[in-house]
RNA sequence: GGGCGAGUGGCGAAAUGGUAGACGCGCUAGUCUUAGGAACUAGUAGGAGACCCCUGUGAGAGUUCGAAUCUCUCCUCGCCCACCA
């Protein structure tokens, strides 16, 4: 054995023999329980970072980890590799996306492998790739199959400096979530899956999530926004046959309407304007087009709005009140009109201040006069028949006599909207439909659509792919007349959204995945990732899911049945990036200090979910570490015994460093398989090291006791460091791979101390300490505290009311007087 | 404005009703050394200091024999959502 540690040398050795030799190769057959470990795929910017690095080792750590313990791991990787950044490349160094991207790919995927991480590199995909989009193209005319998938023209999201529009989930803040550029509202036709079919069901089966953060159900639960209210539908006064339907989930509060607001974008508002009211309103619905997301998001902007002149009837007492235009009602939401009850709902309230509307209160609690608007619970008042009502059982009554008048019906609103999957963009799979002047939209089947190679990568406002010549015009599958494509290409999270999948089968090339085999692997039992995707990627992968299930395709509901969202690395106690200049290399890592350093110490200091803290020190300290580990076994090399290599058995439990081994494998199994508590399980890593040191120093040495020690610590850490481990493994005859052994077992009885520090409080403070062996009863326990003389001389002159005695942990002594 | 999470030494953190600060970083002293940022030994919450002792987990109250941990009120920070009717 070598004296020195030199980790370039060994992982580079062990990287290329677990890859000839194929350890990390995951069967399809076995008699092994499947596990699935996933983390979540990169988009190949050009480099890891330490966020990847962080994810990818989390994983690793678990698969490794499982396949000792008997699990048939599937552990693969992958490339989110569609995406706007290889456009954008493209256009500045004229290189085609796809060189580009396939780089990126080269390069990432050795340092992937640099990382030691167990990948079976053999199930690899790249979304861009013929063999993958082909299949996300197959997949998008299923949706078009079963109707949910369809075109419409609508006001959506744009992003100019990406020219392209945005999902609703991809608008932060009212800007883009990739430049951060303001988004600007477009009417556009454009396609779009019908997600809202699925709200229900996304929603309930939250609650079968049992492995995911409460903070991400939360997340998608809110996203999706269901609500329990009424449609009313108000007739307006000057126009016969004419009505305005509101949603409102307070329909209890319908005799406080003083006015109807609608969005400037209200479909027919021109009708509703009187010829009088037309200069102001037309102008104010002009002003509100032109305004950004950001500015008409904004709740702390004063409410504006103009009257348009009309009126609508109450259904429910026959005032009539005036309509308004406001831009705080939104289009997208409910019925685009709300009615106004400023005395119960904030808004109304500050709406109707401004402009001098009437406030009259409906719902009562308390007899003082409003302040502002009262949204809590109370009595009905002023509300004719109804009066006397509890506003619950008044929202039942209001809705019963609405549907019983033909006024309005129960309605469950869901904040949720189709997702607009359209992108003006090249580097996407092309949406295959064909547009022919006689057929109307025809599906290509003839897949993969392939994205064409003579664009012009500036084109602005439509995408690239229109700019070619070979692509867009082609005949019409049905009628065989000329006809045109779509040119457009599809959001990169369609791709994202199956992935998973694909892994299990990915060389398929009759079909997108066997069904069988995807049951049998499905659903994945870890996901690891950041918590950014809480809603995006995890919302759009469980709709994929419960449809393709609906197709028969899929025999479960959820794809996802632990999930783990690891915190962001931070350097110097911010978010690492490249404008800060706080980034830290992988590559300078491994250089300077190897994998196993890098993945020891990105485990070591937090536990997964919280943020973590990269520090120089820290780094240099988990070296130090294993170099410690290295120069212990070196030291006693001499003494090892290779016929010890198996799990240490019941024999010398005389011995304290026996007890201590059996202690740590129980300690560190419990940490990684409870909840994956690596940074305490390290701790014990180093708590055992320090312990072999100290055995050192004993006269008399047990070769079999220390050879059991060493070799379980190599042994328990090879998850975390897999090629120091699987060095001094090999180095001293142990069979090959050390990830393929079992999990060291341990015997409960050995893993307990022999004597126990008892606590001995006197009215729960704690006045002395006394050794005991395990298990002493608890009469013997509480007789040798009182004898204590420091406790005689808090007990003395007072009166004992009562001795609590905990077994192996403590007496509390209460004393009074 | 709403939701969720967190607040413990100089720092990262342990402990989730039972001895607060495991393990580590840093620091202090020492050993070895030409020297050391290497290694090893000892120490390291604050106060007081031979020992005993007192105080201490954001603030305050409560439950309990016993609270960092449970309950309530408040403060601070972080993240997410946000004119969703």
């Amino acid at each position: 054995m070598k004296e020195q540690y030199i980790p370039q040398e060994i992982e580079k050795k062990w990287q290329k023999t677990w890859e000839e030799k194929g350890v990390y190769t995951t069967p399809d057959n076995s008699q092994k329980p499947k596990y699935y470990a996933l983390s979540m795929f990169p988009y190949p910017s050009g480099r890891l970072h330490m966020g990847h690095v962080r994810n990818y080792t989390i994983t690793d750590v678990i698969a490794r980890f499982k396949k000792m313990n008997g699990y048939n791991v599937l552990h693969p990787m992958g490339w989110d590799s569609f995406g706007l950044p290889a456009e954008n490349a493209a256009i500045q160094s004229g290189k085609h996306p796809a060189e580009w991207t396939f780089a990126n790919i080269d390069y990432m995927r050795d340092q992937l492998k640099q990382l030691g991480l167990a990948y079976d590199w053999g199930r690899e995909i790249a979304t861009c790739k013929e063999d993958y989009y082909k299949w996300t193209q197959w997949l998008f005319l299923e949706f078009y199959k079963a109707g949910l998938a369809y075109k419409k023209e609508s006001p959506v999201n744009w992003c100019e400096k990406c020219a392209t529009v945005l999902a609703n989930e991809q608008v932060i803040d009212g800007s883009c979530w990739r430049c951060d550029e303001e988004v600007t509202k477009k009417k556009l036709s454009q396609w779009f899956l019908k997600i809202t079919d699925y709200a229900e069901e996304l929603l309930q089966d939250l609650d079968k999530l049992k492995g995911w953060p409460e903070k991400v159900k939360t997340m998608q639960k809110n996203w999706i926004g269901k609500s329990h209210g009424a449609v009313l539908k108000f007739k307006v006064a000057e126009i016969n046959d004419m009505e305005i339907p509101v949603f409102t989930t307070r329909p209890d509060t319908v005799f406080g309407v003083t006015f109807m607001a609608v969005s400037p974008e209200y479909p027919g508002i021109e009708k509703l304007i009187a010829p009088e009211n037309k200069q102001k309103a037309c102008e104010y619905i002009e002003n509100a087009k032109k305004m950004s997301e950001m500015e008409r998001a904004s709740t702390d902007r004063p409410k504006t709005g103009v009257p348009l002149g009309t009126h609508v009837i109450n259904p429910f007492n026959g005032e009539r009140v005036p309509i308004w235009t406001g831009d705080y009602v939104l289009t997208e939401y409910g019925t685009g009109a709300v009615m106004g009850v400023p005395a119960h709902d904030t808004r109304d309230f500050a709406f109707a201040k401004k402009f001098g509307l009437p406030i009259v209160q409906v719902i009562k609690k308390h007899d003082e006069p409003l302040a502002e608007a009262y949204t809590e619970a109370g009595t009905m008042v002023n509300s004719g028949r109804f009066n006397g009502l509890g506003n619950e059982t008044g929202k039942q009554e209001i809705t019963k006599w609405a549907e019983q008048n033909n006024a309005g019906y129960h309605r469950v609103q869901y904040r949720l909207r189709d997702w607009l999957i359209s992108r003006q963009r090249y580097w996407g799979a092309p949406i295959p439909v064909i547009y022919c002047e006689e057929c109307g939209i025809i599906p290509d089947e003839n897949l993969p659509v392939r994205l064409p190679e003579d664009v012009d990568f500036k084109a602005r406002g439509k995408s690239p792919v229109a700019t070619s010549k070979t692509f867009v015009h082609t005949a019409c599958p049905a009628c065989g007349k000329d006809a045109r494509r779509e040119t457009d290409t599809m959001d990169t999270f369609i791709c994202s959204s199956w992935y998973y999948l694909r892994y299990i089968d990915p060389k398929n090339d009759e079909k997108v995945f066997d069904s069988d085999l995807v049951n049998k692997w499905m659903s994945v039992d870890q996901y690891v990732g950041g918590i950014e995707h809480a809603i995006l990627h995890l919302l759009y992968s469980r709709f994929f899911v419960k449809f393709l299930r609906d197709r028969g395709l899929l025999g479960f509901d959820e794809p996802f049945e632990n999930l783990l969202t690891q915190g962001m690395v931070l350097k110097d106690g911010s978010k690492m990036s490249k404008s800060k200049g706080n980034t830290v290399d992988p590559d300078e890592i491994f250089e300077n200090y190897g994998a196993d350093t890098a993945r020891l110490f990105i485990l070591s200091d937090s536990p997964p979910e919280r943020d973590f803290d990269w520090t120089d020190a820290g780094a240099e300290g988990c070296y130090k570490f294993l170099n410690r580990v290295w120069r212990l076994v070196y030291k006693c090399h001499a003494e090892l015994d290779s016929a010890s290599l198996e799990i240490p058995g019941q024999a010398r439990n005389d011995n304290p460093l026996t007890r201590k081994t059996h202690m740590i494998i129980k300690g560190i199994t419990e940490d990684i398989s409870d909840e994956f508590r690596f940074n305490t399980a390290i701790s014990k890593y180093r708590e055992f090291v320090n312990s072999i040191y100290d055995y050192l120093k004993s006269p008399e040495i047990d070769r079999a006791v220390l050879s059991q020690a060493i070799f379980t610590l190599v042994r328990v850490m090879s998850p975390v460091t897999p090629h120091l481990s699987e060095e001094i493994w090999s180095e001293f005859g142990g069979e090959f791979s050390i990830h393929e052994q079992p999990w060291p077992g341990y015997d409960e009885e050995l893993a307990k101390a022999e004597n126990v520090t008892i606590a001995i409080q006197v009215n729960g403070k704690l006045r002395d300490t006394v050794e005991m062996p395990l298990n002493t009863p608890k009469e013997d326990v509480e007789a040798s505290a009182l004898s204590r003389e420091k406790i005689k001389g808090y007990t003395r002159d007072k009166q004992v009311v009562k001795v609590i005695v905990v077994p192996n942990r403590l007496v509390n002594v209460v004393v009074k007087g």
